[in-house]
DNA sequence: TAAATGTACACCAAGTTAGTATAATATTAA
DNA sequence: TTAATATTATACTAACTTGGTGTACATTTA
């Protein structure tokens, strides 16, 4: 019940490049070292993002990688999807042909645990960075504890 | 960020125990051939039911399983967590001191995610198996489709 | 053309999952 | 008291997934 490291290292890898100004671009090391990514796991994984449309990247002397849309319009579903594939909580619920019972339509149990999947994914989609950093700032300065 | 398939059986095990009257025991064999679930990996799994204080079981002849609860007070989560373990959706909101961020304390991302866990256990904890139960009937009977 | 970068593909060790095998123990009924 | 029916305990295993690493190549800029 739980997204893979990968996908950690994802969220982190797209909330840095969220703190760049629009449109800069960010190199793997320079990710890697802020986020404490291993790089050559770091490369393959930016690929993913790439493949999903999330980031855009670019070679050479001064490449690197930047954000396709706004840290607003990103949510956590699109990362995690985009590294994990897509989000269901048991198998029958990907794959309902292959379920060993009845199948999400008539077996009440995988129909209860649909409803907490589709829920799981709103949440999932409902927070973007946007979000994360308008949070992060607040932590960090306004409201410090005292 | 999925249930094994063990706890799929399991759910389905414990539904299964839920339709019978308050009380009445079944054995491993009945469960395993009317839910489908292969003999020995059920007798496993329903140990880790009884250790979890889910189930009773009674050994020897006319031996079996049977719920030490009433099915409105046992979850989702009940069940999936005396199979699978703890729910934490990713590794630093299990062991925030193993994070190779900033913790879930300092870390925006962390933050968010566990929000998002918290409301999926949620979830997991508000669906009990008298209320699959009524679902069930609903279904077969009553509403049947035209 | 050298240096800095990303890309592609292959490989691998460790852990997890979904089982199976075997033997022992407890209870009941004949 | 023995046979049959159950659960319990322990150990094993094949296949898959995860979290990496290694090597070689391609592209861009100075």
């Amino acid at each position: 019940m739980r997204i893979t490291q990968e996908a950690d290292y994802a969220l982190r890898a797209i909330y840095y490049l969220s703190t760049l100004e629009e449109g800069t671009k960010a190199s793997a090391n320079v990710i890697a070292r802020s986020q404490n990514i291993p790089l050559r796991f770091l490369l393959k994984l930016l690929q993913k993002l790439r493949n999903a449309g999330l980031v855009e990247s670019y070679m050479g002397v001064n490449g690197g990688y930047a954000l396709s849309r706004k840290p607003k319009d990103i949510s956590f579903l699109d990362v995690i999807e985009a590294i994990d594939g897509p989000v269901y909580i048991n198998r029958c619920l990907y794959d309902p042909e292959s379920c060993n019972n009845l199948g999400v339509e008539k077996c009440s149990i995988h129909k209860a645990l649909h409803q907490i999947q589709e829920n799981l994914k709103k949440d999932l989609s409902s927070i973007n960075f946007q979000q994360v950093l308008d949070d992060t700032e607040l932590d960090g300065t306004e409201y410090e504890e005292v």
